[in-house]
DNA sequence: TTAGGATTTG
């Protein structure tokens, strides 16, 4: 390879050079002399940009300092390298590494007059055989009590304030980057760079970030960082657990076992010493008169006016107030005109003004953005007594305000694009017709709730909202994690001291707790593969029509002339109406189950054996009402005939209760299941503790909210009230509650969870 | 050069 990197360890190169080469002198580099088997080396004190020549050949100089000769008047040599070569030495060469350039020729250097430096030059390139070790630096990284004025240092920090990258007023992007490290000293950065890819990609305080060749000056008494030559940086996730991925724009960078050990340990150190911050607001959590982050995808973008651009943006959750629409001309507003059209319940308007809107002009329809700051104002009432909240970008940069796009990998972009996915389109157009009333209920059905509760005498000393349950004595969280564990099997990683109260809602299981047996909620690729199979066999006409069900069957259009046969049950030898028809399908996708579903009480999926029908794998539901699929317990269950179900039909008023329905047909029914995970911290500790709930939650039932859009925003408001996202620790309201722990046990571990149990939540505004 | 954290007032 002609360009390697080696690393120093203890000052030699890790790599040892092939033996047959000597160190030669810069003194004797001289025309004449022989210079085969000896390399020349030095420590990079300029480079220049990679070029192509007049032949299209890649073209890249350094300049090299012989640290040997330190003193002398000349000391420094130039070095022109060629071709692939220069490409590769482009992407490895950086201002300060060591250089060792061997099988070079050498040549009377042009320049030698002007630039002050050796006579001659040393050209290399892969076709002359010649190499090039360029040889990392050991870095050395000064925490920010160490600072000093007018050096240039390596550093790691925590994110603890940023700017996104803007428009400066001068030629570069600008961002101001504020660090903090375990010494507790603070630094604040201003960084520039014409390229805005060469700007570290901070995009949520708290991230942790490697500077290296960071300048420091003293400014108002204070030291500051800004960009010098070489800067380079490299961003962490500040997640403790997330995985080590540096983001960067250089192509080459050192990271090794102890860069990674460095990020995990700030990263612990962060978790128990820093408050940061919660999740980002989502449309449904937002309140009129604040300031806050959204993360969005864009959807349209038009001009305005000179001063101020349009952004419409999404994130798959409803303002539940009325929002303001910025009137444009058609003509002005860009994106897909169907898919704003769809969206418009859910797309707000963003007024972005000044100096952002040459950034926003920019935006690509369809990318993701976190747009920081954004200002919620409320609109005075109109004429029909209708008041609307407004967002607006102001112009500036206080508060860190701006906007950045994220990249498709961001796991909050992950997260966000799998939310849109599942947003479903015809439920956000019915909420169009539902008042902002009923989205409030959530927090009436709370204060209904308080008449009924014994109330606790206890007042919150803080003025804070409290939440709670009838209290018989409050256990801090130290005292429950030393007397209940031993502290190795706490499962949770830094104690002290955690940010929220983290949920996981909509992580359904279905469990039976028979026998213990749990599994996640399929989802509907898992259904329609079974309806595929059982599909194959086509439905038996013998089974067709008897004393009561009557049958019909037909067959596709399409090549795959697929028979479906649906069998409708009689009550009293006669057909019901469709509301009140339980029906049995062989043959259907999972498109025309649904549909069904649509129209009729009760549909059941059976294929054709010889005798008799059957139900499908148990895997799939053994029946559909109306949104909700009823799932039973492979291990417990014994399926009878499904003539058993004739005994129902016959019953006066047949109320095809899926209890039942799976009590006839020798099914064990499967519940739904909330599990929700909430981090409790009371200042001496913090632990999680997981909630079961096996039917409703707030009045919402754990068997429609995966299927229910309104459902999970309602579950999200109730979210944002027990835990205002956005809040610090001791901002958060209190949560009394009780808890109980148990030990989960397997060969090689033994762990502690901690579960709430028997509590009912009231709010009590102080 | 630019900005140098510390909300606009549209």
């Amino acid at each position: 390879m002609p360009v390697q990197l080696l690393k120093i360890i203890k000052g030699k190169s890790e790599t040892p050079l092939p033996s047959h080469l000597q160190k030669e002198d810069l003194k004797y580099l001289q025309e004449g002399f022989d210079h085969t088997n000896k390399y020349f080396q030095g420590i990079v004190i300029l480079s220049y940009p990679l070029t192509k020549l007049k032949d299209g050949t890649d073209f890249f100089k350094v300049v090299l300092q012989d640290l040997d000769n330190s003193c002398s008047r000349i000391n420094s040599i130039n070095i022109l390298i060629y071709g692939k070569m220069a490409e590769d030495c482009a992407k490895v060469i950086r201002h300060g590494d060591t250089c060792i350039v061997a099988g070079f020729k050498l040549a009377k250097s042009p320049t030698a007059r002007e630039d002050g430096r050796h006579g001659c030059h040393l050209e290399v390139s892969e076709e002359a055989g010649s190499a090039i070790y360029s040889v990392a630096p050991k870095y050395v990284y000064t925490p920010l009590n160490h600072l000093k004025d007018g050096t240039i240092v390596n550093l790691y920090g925590i994110v603890k304030f940023f700017k996104p990258p803007y428009v400066s007023k001068g030629t570069d992007y600008c961002s101001v980057v504020t660090l903090l490290d375990p010494t507790n000293v603070k630094l604040t950065c201003t960084l520039f760079n014409g390229n805005l890819d060469s700007l570290p990609k901070i995009y949520k305080v708290g991230d942790i970030v490697r500077f290296h060749r960071i300048k420091i000056r003293e400014y108002n008494g204070q030291m500051q960082g800004v960009t010098s030559v070489g800067f380079a940086s490299l961003t962490f996730d500040g997640t403790v657990g997330a995985p080590v991925v540096p983001r960067t724009s250089s192509k080459v960078y050192t990271f090794m076992d102890e860069e990674q050990k460095t990020i995990e340990e700030l990263r612990v150190w962060a978790a128990s010493n820093l408050s940061i911050s919660g999740p980002a607001a989502k449309l449904s959590g937002v309140q009129p008169m604040l300031f806050f982050d959204l993360t969005c995808q864009l959807v349209g973008k038009a001009k305005v006016d000179g001063s101020s651009f349009l952004l419409k943006v999404w994130d798959g959750t409803k303002c539940p107030y009325p929002t303001w629409k910025v009137p444009v001309e058609a003509k002005d507003l860009e994106g897909e005109k169907v898919l704003l059209h769809q969206l418009r319940i859910l797309t707000v308007d963003i007024l972005v003004y000044d100096n952002h809107v040459q950034l926003a002009k920019s935006l690509k329809i369809g990318s993701f953005l976190r747009i920081y700051s954004i200002h919620t104002k409320q609109a005075s009432a109109n004429d029909e007594g209708v008041s609307h909240i407004e967002f607006h970008l102001h112009g500036g940069t206080c508060y860190g305000r701006g906007i950045g796009v994220l990249p498709d990998s961001n796991p909050d972009v992950q997260e966000l694009k799998a939310f849109l996915e599942s947003v479903d389109l015809a439920d956000s157009q019915n909420m169009a017709s539902m008042s902002s009333m009923e989205l409030d209920s959530t927090f009436n059905n709370v204060t209904d709730l308080e008449s009924h509760l014994q109330r606790c005498q206890q007042l919150s000393v803080t003025g804070r909202k409290h939440f709670f349950y009838s209290c018989i004595h409050i256990t801090e969280v130290s005292t429950l994690v030393c007397s209940l564990v031993q502290k190795q099997f706490i499962p949770f990683l830094p104690l002290q001291e955690i940010y929220r109260q983290a949920v996981e809602a909509g992580r359904n299981l279905l469990t039976h707790f028979g026998n213990g047996f749990r599994r996640e909620v399929p989802d509907g690729g898992d259904f329609d593969f079974i309806l595929q199979g059982s599909a194959v066999t086509a439905p038996n006409p013998e089974l067709h029509n008897t004393s009561w069900y009557d049958s019909v069957m037909w067959t596709t259009q399409d090549q795959k002339q697929r028979k479906i046969a649906i069998h409708f049950v009689k009550h009293d030898e006669m057909l019901q109406q469709p509301e009140d028809t339980l029906l049995m399908i062989e043959g259907g996708t999972l498109k025309e189950v649904w549909k069904l579903t649509k129209r009729f009480k009760c549909v059941i999926p059976v294929r054709s054996t010889e005798h008799d029908l059957e139900l499908l794998d148990l895997s799939a539901p053994f029946l559909l009402q109306g949104n909700i699929k009823y799932y039973g317990c492979k291990q417990c269950s014994t399926p009878k005939p499904i003539k058993n179900l004739s005994s129902i039909a016959a019953e006066q008023r047949p109320s095809w209760e899926p209890t039942e329905i799976a009590q006839v047909l020798g099914i064990e029914p499967l519940q739904y299941v909330f599990i929700m995970k909430f981090t409790l911290v009371d200042g001496t500790g913090a632990i999680n503790a997981y909630l079961f709930d096996y039917e409703k939650f707030f009045q919402i039932p754990a068997s429609e909210i995966l299927t229910n859009n309104f459902l999970q925003q309602k579950m999200q408001m109730t979210m944002n009230m027990l835990c205002p996202p956005g809040r610090k620790l001791d901002d958060l309201p209190w949560l009394e509650c009780f808890i109980k722990s148990y030990n989960v046990r397997d060969a090689m571990k033994h762990r502690v969870y901690y579960q709430i149990f028997d509590t009912t939540v009231a709010e009590d505004v102080v």
